[in-house]
DNA sequence: CCCTGAGTTTAGCCTATCCTAACGAAGTAT
DNA sequence: ATACTTCGTTAGGATAGGCTAAACTCAGGG
């Protein structure tokens, strides 16, 4: 069986693995992200590798199995669809659901999963921006282009805006800052210095001045000709 | 902390407490209800009554006390809440909604419980007719009368129909007998056989035989001259 | 070539909850 | 009154997960 415990193992090996660009993750990174001691990560560890849901090499990391990445797909998608549930249907704020999710994506059946995707129509991102994988776990490629790396005068579409921290995206949303909505980067100051950015393109709308950690929170896609899917 | 495990004993010794007419709760009944050995229930009782949640007088039984039967209530409008809501806005069926509401039950938040609480309307009974417990733990009185009580001719409204058996409920939602539909009982046959009910008053409408196990799942209410809440 | 320090693993233990087997108490029947 | 039967409790142990302390590995500096 696999257990509660053991899908937030598999969740946050996923996250960091992809965070990671590809590298396998270590004991303590792991331990680090789900709040628990080395040792318990270790222990935790080679009970998913006997599941053959991690392949661990011990002293150097862990990686998925396709088995395992499975799994992990499988809690993302509860954990995004729950998201986009709750602020939908249930009209939470977008800095609320994620913990609300955490608590309840273990316990998703196939069936309520089945039905917040018909009642939602759909969705293929979360309130974050974040990209819900399919049934079949697949997940859609996100948004990654950092907002600090568009020039100055360029503009996009608000993609994705990290989901970890409530407080900052509290703050973004009172600049009407989420995903969706349309920036310019007017200006980018240097030695880290903050960026000056403009909601939308028309020269009289509001700007704002970002911090370096919160623009890094921010990432871009292209401006869809054709308005696509919400 | 309460943990899951101490909910689940505190809502099954409420359910018993109820069902009980008063008398103390026996460990073997409170294990064969939570489906776990009578050790593992008097070890559990022991932990519930240095919380000050239940009275164990040993081998006499358990009673819930104040603190623990607001816990219960808790418990239980967090699942009466949870199916209807299911039911209500996520299209379940009604005899799906309590082994959903089941696992769920443990993990909803005050804000939770409050949005699904508006979204509904503020509803009184679940999709079985089960009173929902205030958010100040008082349980309105359920419909409590035994549909083979009525004499032949009387008739009233299905208040309450047992939400243990999913089998059971389809078998009766097939028959068009559930919460709210009135009944007629046209007669009552001895030696414990079966009742010959009409769903309606209308002479035309369908008439069903009820075998004594069924009947017994389905609780009455007055009929309300001036059609209440629902 | 050894030493040191960061990071990982092993060893040993804790808590929560469950189990089976054995014991004890309380009521029933002879 | 004594023995049987039923039920609850104690005793002892398993499993899942977490922790601290100590030992190990390995890469890099001396």
């Amino acid at each position: 069986m696999i257990s509660k415990a053991m899908e937030d193992y598999l969740k946050t090996i996923y996250k960091l693995e992809r965070e990671g660009r590809g590298e396998p993750v270590g004991t303590g990174a792991l331990a680090e992200a789900l709040a628990v001691s080395a040792p318990s990560a270790t222990g935790m560890l080679k009970k998913l590798a006997e599941l053959h849901l991690v392949e661990h090499n011990p002293r150097r990391g862990v990686t998925l199995t396709p088995a395992g990445e499975k799994v992990a797909l499988e809690v993302v998608r509860h954990h995004r669809l729950l998201e986009s549930y709750l602020k939908e249907a249930l009209g939470y704020d977008w800095d609320a659901v994620h913990e609300e999710a955490d608590r309840l994506e273990h316990l998703v059946s196939d069936e309520l999963e089945a039905r917040m995707d018909a009642a939602l129509g759909y969705p293929t991102v979360d309130p974050h921006g974040d990209p819900i994988p399919t049934r079949e776990g697949v997940m859609p490629a996100a948004a990654s282009r950092p907002l600090a790396t568009l020039a100055g005068g360029e503009s996009g579409l608000i993609g994705r805006v990290s989901d970890a921290d409530p407080a900052k995206l509290r703050y973004l949303a009172g600049l009407g800052l989420f995903p969706g909505v349309a920036l310019t980067v007017l200006e980018t100051l240097p030695f880290n210095g903050p960026l000056r950015v403009r909601v939308g393109h028309d020269p009289g709308a509001p700007e704002h001045l970002l911090g370096r950690e919160l623009a890094a929170d921010i990432f871009m896609r292209a401006e869809d000709p054709a308005g696509a899917s919400g």
